[in-house]
DNA sequence: ACAATAGTGTCTGTCAGACATTATATG
DNA sequence: CATATAATGTCTGACAGACACTATTGT
């Protein structure tokens, strides 16, 4: 019996060292990420403008091939993206789904797995096209309702729309939005971030019992001074942002 | 503007016909499916013995490589999966996550798009070791609970972990575990399923309340004669499996 | 009648919504 | 002081848990 295991072993090790990957077609697989964020108020989706064939010319969700020398997991692959198109390196990054198919891409049968990622953008202030870090591709920052309508490459419509509703279906039992937030922020600038993303508006007394009492926020002991009474800010909690609240926020009447 | 538009139409014809997928590394992409099902009143998951390397003679879950030309989606192809192990056609079919990496096939940089399935397979009467109807290659239904700690292929320890991690996070909040259902069943049977699942009591008047009301489940109008008073036998009512209820399930003290 | 399982009545606790009220800045 | 926004008090309602109670069968 050993040694039919060590024959076992070896035959796998003649199999492996045999073994073309090349002879098998795979997919074409990639990574994409809807990087989101609050620009002016408003959620927006990082878009960039293609700078090559295929669909050259046309905004796309950052992605592409995976670095199979360079990218330890998809999860790499994914910091990555993010890395080269905002210079982020500690963002809110989550796995949305995967979506393949044999139409999707010209080049043929493909697979992409579609990240969303959250990020605080409000300390940079130009809006719309600046130019990334480290390409020279336009890039743009497209408020969530003009990109629904937006003619992207590929089924990237379609990938945004998937990313976004991920996003709206959790903001509304965790505290995820807090992705988005600098550093300190007033509960009723948070407020207006998670109305922002939902659409809807929220009870103030319900939204800043679950915030607090949950933990998910703190105190920071500083305030902002408006036109009128101070506010008090507060920062993250000790608290994971994709902790569940017990029941889902509705929309107010 | 155009002509440059035609111009770039014709570039981009060009550029497709001139690619060749094969000259670019594409990770290997594979889909697999961790299939559950009772028997015996146990929650058990689909194993099959490989008989090809790499692995060969180990446990794995199905799965395996899209077939380009007769898959359409990724999903097409853990449909197909599912009926060349069950024959089975209309499961609850979902997408749990991918996971991809260098070191996780020794074939090389590998993703797989992990799904899993529920089956109704209470009819069939017979344990363990069978064989499946298209294929010779042996398959096992193991107790979810021994095949934690079995010695499977690949990753596929943690792919089906995390399967069944999903499988009991749902169970908490929807009603997917009726997907394990045969048409009829009573409502102690279905309470059975939920604690074999989560692996803790639930308090049968909440439990009962919640499915009731809820229309997950419709009373068939049979009964089911026991050794004592008859049960009411209900089927899926008009709500989909996953629909959400607004508080999760907890265990009973 | 008894055993055993099916099924209900009803109280409590938790947490979100409603909405009126109080608090504290600035001009 | 007026006004605007911050923050709270407190009632209601939905829904899950607890648990005792009633109901209906076979033997």
């Amino acid at each position: 019996v050993n040694a039919s295991a060590m024959g076992d072993k070896r035959a796998e090790e003649a199999f492996l060292q045999r073994y073309d990957r090349r002879q098998f077609a795979s997919p074409l697989t990639t990574v994409d990420v809807a990087i989101f964020s609050i620009v002016n108020a408003e959620l927006c989706v990082l878009l960039i403008e293609r700078s090559n064939f295929p669909a050259k010319g046309q905004f796309a969700l950052p992605g592409g091939f995976i670095d199979e020398a360079g990218d330890a997991t998809l999860l790499a692959t994914a910091y990555r993206k993010l890395y080269e198109k905002t210079g982020v390196t500690a963002p809110h990054l989550e796995q949305v789904e995967s979506i393949g198919g044999a139409v999707r891409d010209p080049r043929g049968w493909s697979v992409t797995v579609l990240y969303f990622a959250l990020i605080d953008r409000s300390a940079v202030s130009e809006v719309s096209v600046s130019v990334s870090p480290t390409s020279t591709e336009p890039v743009l920052w497209a408020p969530v309702n003009e990109a629904v309508s937006m003619d992207l490459a590929f089924d990237h419509q379609d990938l945004f729309r998937r990313a976004l509703e991920r996003l709206r279906s959790k903001t509304r039992y965790t505290a995820l939005p807090l992705g988005l937030m600098q550093n300190e922020f007033t509960l009723t600038e948070l407020q207006h971030v998670f109305e922002t993303i939902l659409e809807v508006g929220l009870e103030k007394k319900s939204f800043r019992r679950r915030l607090i009492d949950s933990g998910a926020v703190v105190e920071s002991g500083n305030v902002q001074h408006g036109v009128h009474r101070p506010a008090a800010m507060y920062r993250l909690g000790n608290v994971p942002l994709d902790f569940v609240f017990p029941r889902s926020l509705q929309a107010i009447a």
